[in-house]
DNA sequence: CGCGATTTGTGCACGTCTTCACAAGCGCCT
DNA sequence: AGGCGCTTGTGAAGACGTGCACAAATCGCG
């Protein structure tokens, strides 16, 4: 399941704020989902908690890290060191969640030799060398979408099997290859057309937009995250 | 719908290379995704193709646009400027596609001041002035998990009502408030899962291969629990 | 030792999303 | 004008995910 990362996140705060053991209520809470989903989640996944207990939550977190395969601390290929390159290769968020990134690449010779983070930038030729050296199996592209397809084929052939593609395009890839796309403009949009249709519903805005109405909703600790009607 | 900006994306990518009319096969395939599903999403949508003939990708466009919400260039005030926040700064990808980056905030003393792509950073506690000066409806959120909150309750405080959340965490806001999360290391997280996934299904690569042993029937993945106490 | 409080695991029903398959409509060619 | 091929729009069926509600199981306490 894809919510599997967000649990663990939720059970590595709890571990660090003291707790031993947490009910799927908590978790559920902590995680932002509903506490049944939770709850078959984990019995799919296989993990036993305790019945008037609740979860152990080192136990947990170690199930959950067996079956998303951080065991194995994984590295990573990062081709494309542009803006959205720069800040993935500095982004702590990973090194602090199993993986490692073990290699910069680009395809800019002006940008071969530049040292982030600790790392070098490479020159994307040399993708067979590095993919040797190191055992890659997952390939970050953040490349412009001009570029991405390239770059795909060139990561499929040294053997990478996952790709996370920030480039707004669509990938092509044998099957067996996972590919995961994040679009940042996309989230906007989807914001937008959410904002679009806020509008739409109220009545037209007479005049500015004075945001004094408070929404007699009252400030529930409600996660939104609202389906979309027609 | 979601796939609304994708579609989009697509269409703006048939546009550039001289398509006037595109049929429902040939745009599912540059979004990829089914021709029957991206049909169904358009026809919802109440815009119509020709039969026979396809469908129109001026009109297409200004259709998605207009329900999008993209009419308006939307002003988006931009929290954390950090290494990811840098990033997101100089992220061409949203003035092209309709958002106006409107200011750019940040807690640190240290940071305020700096200038990113035309923009001087401010300290947060000046957004009711950055509200006011443009009408701002959405808001990124790109600071450490800690801060995420409440940076949301500040934004929700001066009006906003979409927030894109960067930070691992979960936001819990009033209703009316739409939230949507992008958790770099989730995402590399599912991916390592799928990875873990096709290791455990093809045989231990031993040495040269000899994967026939097809694991009949049994899922290695679960152990074998019974049999504690009682 | 037994009872009550608590919490997990899950059967069931329901709504949503996806996909197939096909009728209806449109343009082009003869 | 008429027929033919192509494409849209949509009904129906199936897959899937979600949430409720409750039985089974466990712990603590008297």
């Amino acid at each position: 399941m894809a919510r599997l990362p967000e649990y663990l996140r939720a059970l590595h705060n709890l571990a660090e704020t003291g707790h031993e053991t947490i009910s799927s209520e908590g978790l559920a809470n902590a995680a932002g989902v509903n506490s049944a989903k939770l709850r078959k989640d984990l019995s799919q996944l296989g993990s036993y908690g305790t019945r008037g207990v609740g979860y152990d939550v080192g136990l947990l977190i170690e199930q959950i890290e067996y079956v998303l395969g951080l065991t194995q601390r994984r590295a990573v290929a990062l081709v494309g060191v542009g803006n959205l390159g720069h800040a993935l290769a500095g982004y702590d968020g990973f090194a602090s969640r199993g993986f490692r990134i073990a290699a910069l690449l680009d395809a800019d010779p002006g940008r071969v030799g530049e040292e982030i983070n600790g790392l070098v930038v490479r020159h994307i030729d040399e993708l067979p060398r590095v993919a040797a050296e190191d055992s890659i199996a997952i390939g970050v592209i953040a490349t412009p979408a001009t570029a991405a397809q390239q770059v795909a084929d060139q990561l499929v052939a040294v053997g990478v099997t996952s790709i996370l593609n920030f480039a707004p395009c669509v990938l092509s890839v044998p099957s067996g290859v996972d590919v995961r796309k994040v679009d940042l403009a996309v989230e906007l949009q989807i914001l937008s057309f959410h904002e679009h249709r806020k509008a739409s519903q109220t009545a037209f805005p007479t005049a500015g937009g004075s945001a004094l109405t408070a929404l007699p909703g009252g400030l529930a600790v409600t996660e939104s995250q609202e389906a979309i009607g027609t």
